[in-house]
DNA sequence: TTGAAACCGGTACCCCGGTACAGGCTTACC
DNA sequence: GGTAAGCCTGTACCGGGGTACCGGTTTCAA
């Protein structure tokens, strides 16, 4: 009977231990043996899997998709099911591409008020001349 | 006794009706007067307030920070105090390009697993030619 | 005058990814 | 066998930005 205890495991995966448990409900973390006492018993795998999702978290990924990507990758490696994980990057990287677009939009707007020298909005929605995208805002007089 | 009425308001800034009481709440947005039944009374300024908002909101500032930079707005055209905007503006394009830097990795790491042709998580993280970024994942036997 | 639409305040709930706490049991070591 | 650390379950809460529902009141036009 062995195997890391979940203190062990959260610490080895650097996660806090009540994140095991939450992931375990949420289906991410298949539910692994117990010591007589109920105490899990966790395999080495187990910290592969943790891995595995921080990289996805960390690749843009939220929890239900990396579910998915689990469920698709347990269920492919039986049957000759449908993979998935390249279209699913593909989706992945164009949200990505598109969140990067906009902020650089964002980081224009940012530069342009630094180089216009906007000193308080309440004044510059009034001030025709001030480049910051008021969206819609036809500028009031008073 | 002119004004609008909240629904008009918040149909001409696009929000949702609640998200005014919200806001009022918040501080974000001052209490208008009032008919004497009780219902709000906007004066045309709110409709400002609310593009500013929306416009700060898109350049990445909080709710929080919105409200600090109205009021430091309106300190400022009394006396000389504080001035902010230009600070802050300085520290939020930091975080943006930040951001845009971070999500570059991101993007160059799905490029990768494109490029490779990963079609399995648990299959990748196994596979010590795989280049996607198991961070500390040292790639167990079994 | 009447009736629908709009508005009121209060409170509860949503998503997301966790984190904390309480009260009790198990394990490990001396 | 004692005791401290670790673990168990269940439940509640966090933050950020809202949104929904309720029962009751006000407004406005016909």
């Amino acid at each position: 009977m062995t195997g890391m205890r979940s203190g062990e495991l959260a610490e080895a995966a650097g996660v806090n231990h009540q994140t095991l448990r939450y992931y375990e409900r949420r289906g991410l973390l298949s539910e692994p043996e117990r010591t007589p006492g109920g105490h899990r018993l966790y395999p080495p795998e187990a910290l592969t899997v943790l891995r595995m999702i921080k990289t996805a978290q960390r690749l843009g990924f939220s929890l239900d998709e990396i579910s998915d990507l689990l469920d698709a990758g347990r269920q492919r490696r039986g049957s000759r099911r449908e993979a998935g994980l390249q279209a699913r990057v593909e989706v992945k990287l164009a949200e990505v591409e598109a969140r990067i677009a906009d902020l650089g939009l964002v980081r224009d707007a940012l530069r342009t008020a630094l180089d216009f020298g906007c000193e308080d909005l309440v004044t510059c929605v009034y001030e025709p001349s001030c480049p910051l995208p008021f969206a819609n805002a036809s500028r009031w007089p008073r």
